[in-house]
DNA sequence: GAACGCTGTTGCACTATATGCAACAGTATC
DNA sequence: GATACTGTTGCATATAGTGCAACAGCGTTC
């Protein structure tokens, strides 16, 4: 149980909102299991600062817009979300399928910018602000493949929790994967996560050339078989090539890997 | 006072620390006005919820990356400000100033992207999010001057707060450059909303021909007087121009005003 | 090394707030 | 018109939220 309960009653309406949107106040109080004149003060709260809105009259009511300034403040800490964005926009166009930047945030790879591919328009999966699990994912991989070996260790002396029935389990196998992703500069994840989605990364250097971030794209496996992973491999290679040329990074200045 | 104070408690601390970030408990704790262990409590409750993370061991907090999350769900609502955040990057980059697109919401102009000018990077104001006033910003004045009678007359009804001394406060007056706007094409406000910031608008026409949103540029008075506006709404233009385009609005069809 | 000041956390008792109830007005449907 | 559902609000009550005290930890000063 949260230390306050209001206050999770309260992020738990923001959390609804942001799955399904517009809700009623009866609605909400139905999901919290809460009474609905609750459930109005609640959002009532939410609303005088803008964290909600509602729409017309009559309910119902949806996210407000004081969430994309406490969001900005965010992305703005972040310092290549930036750059990020916008190179996530090209890549998109290029190679038609969803693309990503995450960061290697207290143990996740956190999405920090998203662009999703023309096809998947309407029905992609949100990452943007998600913690996906580095033995899992594509981004995880490349992120963890290229940390101080202590932080390496951390991951494998913990249970890795399988998503799928294709999730790397194993600390040994983890380990020859991440070898392996550092030996040839990119990283996949068949089926590891998510249920029939593939994905790929490829590392974002910094100044100095340290990885400070990864870029991925993420696609039904059908559009993203094993076989067309060199040509896709090439493409975020590019894409992150103009972000880290963003960024300052020099290639061929103690670089690693690919 | 708001009916649910403990969440009001803590939507106060999400904006403190969207304002000045990392803060620490006992910082908090004096700004609330509460004890420290209801700080402690609150930012607990904020945590397990991902919408403030602790730095480091030891103190101190800022905002967490669940806040991204939700102000994802709030964009996508937006359809434009995928489209939005592109070109503000291009406009920004070609205009050395700040550039923003805002939409009409609730009786305010709201700024949904914004690129800050490079002159400006740290300094900026931020403006996503914010709601601001109709009839003393630019982008305000031009969402007006296209909106329905109706909304027109609502506004100019109601008192019209003064900003700076410079704030349009008489209906006559703001009808009169409601009319301007309409005529050519374009607004301004003369450090109107913010003492010493200069800013011109121009208007963003969807599919069907309707104003859809504001494109405006943003500078301190001085690098923004008003002999330079017409080269500078010539810049809007044609970056409203390259956002219509692909909102799909094919210009010299139901064309009103500029 | 000791003293001091500040930090964040937590058990506990108390009280102030959050809650549910009841009633109301409004809307939509049959 | 009857019914069902909605969102809001005054009020009384129960419970959660709060402050207090104590603790452990950290950094600074002497």
């Amino acid at each position: 149980m949260s230390e306050v309960q209001s206050v999770d009653r309260a992020a738990q309406i923001l959390q609804l909102l942001s799955a399904e949107s517009p809700l009623s106040v009866s609605e909400i109080s139905r999901r919290l299991q809460v009474h609905r004149s609750t459930a109005s003060r609640l959002m009532a709260t939410l609303e005088a600062h803008d964290l909600v809105e509602q729409e017309g009259q009559r309910g119902a009511y949806r996210l407000g817009f004081g969430l994309l300034r406490l969001a900005s403040a965010v992305t703005a800490r972040v310092d290549l979300s930036r750059d990020a964005q916008a190179c996530c926009d090209a890549a998109a166009a290029s190679l038609n399928e969803t693309v990503n930047v995450a960061i290697l945030d207290a143990g996740y790879a956190v999405t920090i910018t998203q662009t999703v591919g023309q096809r998947m328009i309407g029905v992609a999966r949100q990452y943007v602000g998600q913690r996906a699990p580095l033995h899992a994912t594509s981004t995880g991989k490349v992120l963890l493949a290229c940390s101080p070996a202590a932080e390496q260790d951390r991951v494998l002396a913990a249970p890795l929790e399988a998503f799928t029935a294709s999730t790397i389990t194993s600390p040994e196998v983890l380990t020859a994967e991440l070898a392996a992703v550092r030996e040839r500069g990119w990283a996949s994840a068949v089926a590891e996560w998510e249920e029939g989605i593939n994905a790929l990364a490829v590392p974002v250097r910094g100044p100095q050339g340290a990885v400070v971030a990864a870029f991925s794209t993420t696609a039904p496996a059908f559009r993203l078989p094993e076989s067309t992973f060199a040509e896709h491999v090439e493409m975020l290679r590019e894409a992150a090539g103009q972000l880290e040329s963003r960024l300052g990074y020099l290639p061929g200045v103690r670089a690693s890997g690919g």
